[in-house]
DNA sequence: CTATAAACGAGACGGTACGTCCAGTCTTGCT
DNA sequence: AGCAAGACTGGACGTACCGTCTCGTTTATAG
């Protein structure tokens, strides 16, 4: 017989329980290192072993690989700021995009932003778990506000959701990465939002409402 | 007496010169590797060693690290298709994305964008690299485009350059990232530019010129 | 109250009595892997209890550690062939020193020699088992034939009796470990005890009786 | 190619060759080891190399297994006390049985004995090995002083040689090994020749030369 | 008929050592 | 002085057991 019966009548394996304190010191350790800079790669299961204070075969008990690791120590991670929502499409946009560029300048949030652009061909158990927690539940909040915008006619009818959407995030990520000076510019959502809502055609010559 | 004189009369080290040929197939080996889907923290000096039928010694006389030969392996590599243009702007911009798309689709320029998206922290030598060997001079060849289209009245006369750079280019590497489907879609490079071109905004009831 | 009363008025401690069938299962897995060729460095409580099928703790309940245990084993191995006696005093040497050979020759004595002769400094109560266990007794055997066989005449009267008993078993055991060849000698019980008696030196001219 | 010619005309693997330094450290550390009481099977290779200052890839460059180790280890240490001979044969029987009592009195060399007589089924190699180094080169040495003692009509001429080392080496390890008290016996080499040389049975009444 | 109490199997716990692999350095003799 | 070869120290890998520690269950007597 190798399972247990419990008063509530849940099945449970023989033996002693795993620990959920192991459990948690092991994500928090993950978190730790990966928060200090070390990447993926880098990242040794003795060092989390270590800092964990946990011994490797408690990891190897729980998870055969390192991704599998790494994955779920980013699933513990909610959604940090869930966007603040109910201005003007134009002001929720900013605050959208003022969001991402906040993570990328935070600790811990940086270092997921790194892990999810990392080289997503070997990892990509890592970046699929990404886009769940990370990328849908944004696209989820955009495409919302996007809609309504849709609805009270501050934006066009046949707006391409998913498109605006790309190259609103799209252009937030390339300007942080590649823009000439690696330094803070503060009123780049803005710039952003802006650029996009006006498109690159010149307006005939009618007065912005 | 540390140089000896060609009959060039250009001074040079005395010793036995550094061989071209070593040169060559340390980056030929390092470019086939990385080919190969290795990434930058999982290649090792060893591997290249091998397969490029070199002693260790000769790579670490003449690279410092690994990322350095990488950066070095990267340069040989020139931009693949530099961009024909001469068309309307619309064509060109199409056109310009595609290249992209058509590079993260293709394995060894795929490679190298997997390396310029990982993560630029660990790897800062690389990034900047990046950004002066891939990065700039297709945002010259795009500004040039776009200013062309602002000259001409095709597009707005107080567009933001770079900006609009980045919302194509960000937009562009985002959906092949992140979109729903992981599948191709031939048709990206043109949705993106025409919604990129319109703007988010409806239009007065102005007909397209 | 922590103690119980059986009908023989014997106390025992309360709760569950200790499984019977769990400590000869424990012995009797502990002499098979020992059997097998495993030394006693080389056996892993672990593989005890499995082979047994038992929990780790209920071997560590009875048994503080591994040597305790191995002693245990070995005390339910009887002395195999206790010695036959009755004939001549040189035949009755032969025999036992022919019982020690076999006992050489044969799986689980032969395991057992193994542990007696292993490194008695590192297992001192087992090398004292051992002692009291397999050297003793069979000394009382060979001291009564040899006493014997000094009031017969057959011996020296002045002979001394632990001194003998050293050069016969010493000389066995030094023999099959250490000759020349490996390989079994029919005769060497003889041969040991046809020497010893003789001594070294030369006799007078004198017949033997 | 992979060998090269040294001026000496003697053809050498390519590349570095190995430190006789590292060599040295490692036997050093693996008898400090021993000496201070560590058996082999206890003995580990990262031990080794953390006092011998070395990696462990080091040793397992040299030696496949533990027991190879230990056996070119023991190799180095010298019958430490040849016999000295050359009184009567009496004499130089009981100063041979005193060096291997005194062997096992002292440190290094009885970490030695305690090797030898080692499970020789688990490390056959290593009592091979000692059979070679330790106990051919003194069989050697008493079977020239009895075949001494032979031809001057000290020792009976139809002697078996080996046997009577046997008895004598056997004898003096049965009895520092299971005598009933453990301490030291100052006068068992004596006892023993003694009585080796007068054999067990009784001498007709025949006053001794 | 319950309560108490210890032993039971199972298996997770923090550790140590294993033998392998590679990093980056060092040391040969040859070119 | 550069070269290929290969040994060097160091450190992480994933596995096997160590001896200890929970678990829920079982088997006894004591009340």
């Amino acid at each position: 017989m190798k399972t247990q019966q419990t008063a509530e009548g849940v099945a449970r394996p023989a033996g002693r329980p795993r620990s959920e304190k192991a459990d948690r010191s092991i994500i928090e350790a993950t978190l730790e290192l990966l928060g200090e800079g070390i990447g993926v790669s880098e990242l040794s299961i003795e060092s989390i072993a270590g800092r964990a204070g946990v011994g490797k075969t408690t990891i190897y008990r729980r998870w055969s690989n390192k991704e599998d690791l790494v994955v779920d120590a980013l699933a513990t991670l909610k959604p940090p700021i869930p966007l603040p929502q109910g201005g003007t499409v134009r002001d929720d946009l900013v605050t959208y995009l003022r969001v991402i560029q906040e993570e990328s300048r935070h600790h811990r949030t940086r270092c997921i932003m790194n892990i999810a652009m990392s080289d997503s061909e070997r990892h990509p158990r890592l970046a699929e778990r990404f886009r769940e927690l990370a990328v849908e539940p944004r696209r989820a909040v955009v495409a919302a506000v996007l809609r309504r915008g849709m609805e009270t006619g501050e934006l066009r009818a046949d707006l391409d959701v998913d498109m605006a959407l790309a190259l609103l995030s799209g252009a937030m990520i390339w300007s942080t990465k590649w823009s000439h000076s690696g330094d803070h510019q503060a009123d780049l959502p803005e710039r952003i939002v802006d650029e996009a809502l006006k498109g690159f055609r010149p307006r005939p010559s009618t007065p912005e409402p």
